[in-house]
DNA sequence: GCGTCCAGGTCTACC
DNA sequence: GGTAGACCTGGACGC
């Protein structure tokens, strides 16, 4: 447990259109930062590592989606250098997406057969992201050949045995824990604490690369070609097209075995037989159709599925 | 009960 | 360069 006591608040003014409510607590139960984090009557207690601190904190809206205003307090051990905070808090307000400007992409759904009714349904919501590789690409990790109850099991426990605990504001949120934690670990104790299987070998690798070598952060990543970001990502253990498109700050299309139902339906009018040979292709026209606003259209159609069922006249879901 | 199959991919050996 | 098979574990299914 660690008590961040020190408290700095800031406000923050998003680029509208910002629906506070979609964007922080996604439609499918996708979380900002932790899957432990507390959401209650409009308020967010989250947190997470940013610029190698641990950061809780407290989002509240104070405006609306067309003239969006949020409440921050970011809470601290100890008061950073005025440098370091200033960081902190842009690193938030870019998580956020708070510096998003949603216009174009709104312009090319809006002319979308499938994404013209998604964006009038989930209006404002922006896609959020962590400051840090690790966090996503565990969750990748933990996702692959497994049912997502099994991956909610994992990941808890990973978080709960390994993770820090950020005590603040009467709140205590376990985050993810970081690779250097991790990388002491030996994998099969690992596969043992948490019932990774084979993914705890993946994981520790994964953990040891991050914290052993110069690796991009997600910064950096994000500076470079959204090609070149991909390529380093796959470097990583245990990372693959489908979770490098996850991680990916540029945004990809995550296309899996349950997505290709949707889209398979979405592009083609019917589910694959084959789901894994039908990815490839499904992939390809979601690039062709919606190029670099690919992530955000993944995005939009996985978070409305079941409006989106209604109103195309077919059933869309992801289990 | 018990055996078999397969799940929100990735890696490796083999051709 | 392409592809089959292995990989932890546990729930679903058929018998």
């Amino acid at each position: 447990m660690v008590k961040l006591s020190k408290e700095i608040t800031f406000e923050i003014e998003p680029i509208p259109p910002y629906s506070f409510e979609l964007t922080i607590r996604k439609p499918a139960g996708w979380p900002l930062f932790t899957p432990l984090e507390i959401y209650d009557k409009g308020i967010i207690w989250t947190a997470a590592h940013i610029h190698g601190l641990l950061t809780g904190i407290k989002l509240e809206s104070r405006g609306t989606t067309e003239q969006p205003k949020m409440a921050a307090a970011l809470f601290l051990k100890n008061v950073p250098k005025q440098e370091l905070l200033e960081g902190i808090m842009r690193c938030l307000i870019h998580d956020l997406a708070a510096d998003e400007d949603l216009a174009e992409f709104y312009e090319l759904a809006r002319r979308d057969c499938i994404l013209r009714h998604a964006v009038v349904d989930l209006y404002g919501m922006h896609s959020t992201s962590p400051s840090t590789i690790f966090p996503d690409a565990a969750l990748a990790i933990l996702l692959q050949m497994t049912t997502l109850k099994r991956s909610n099991e994992m990941m808890n426990c990973l978080i709960r045995r390994y993770g820090e605990v950020a005590d603040f504001d009467g709140k205590k949120i376990p985050v993810w824990p970081l690779p250097k934690r991790i990388a002491k670990i030996e994998a099969p104790d690992l596969a043992k604490a948490c019932n990774l299987g084979y993914r705890a070998r993946h994981m520790a690798n994964l953990a040891q690369k991050l914290t052993s070598e110069a690796f991009p952060s997600m910064e950096e990543l994000e500076r470079l070609e959204p090609e070149e970001a991909k390529r380093r990502l796959l470097e990583l253990p245990g990372i693959g097209d489908y979770s490098a498109d996850i991680i990916n700050p540029h945004g990809g299309f995550p296309i899996d075995a349950w997505s290709a139902d949707v889209f398979g339906r979405l592009f083609f009018g019917e589910e694959p037989k084959d789901r894994r040979k039908a990815i490839e292709g499904i992939k390809r026209e979601g690039l062709r159709r919606w190029g670099k606003w690919s992530w955000m259209a993944f995005l939009y159609v996985v978070q409305d599925l079941e409006k989106l069922s209604m109103k195309l006249g077919m059933e869309l879901r992801l289990e």
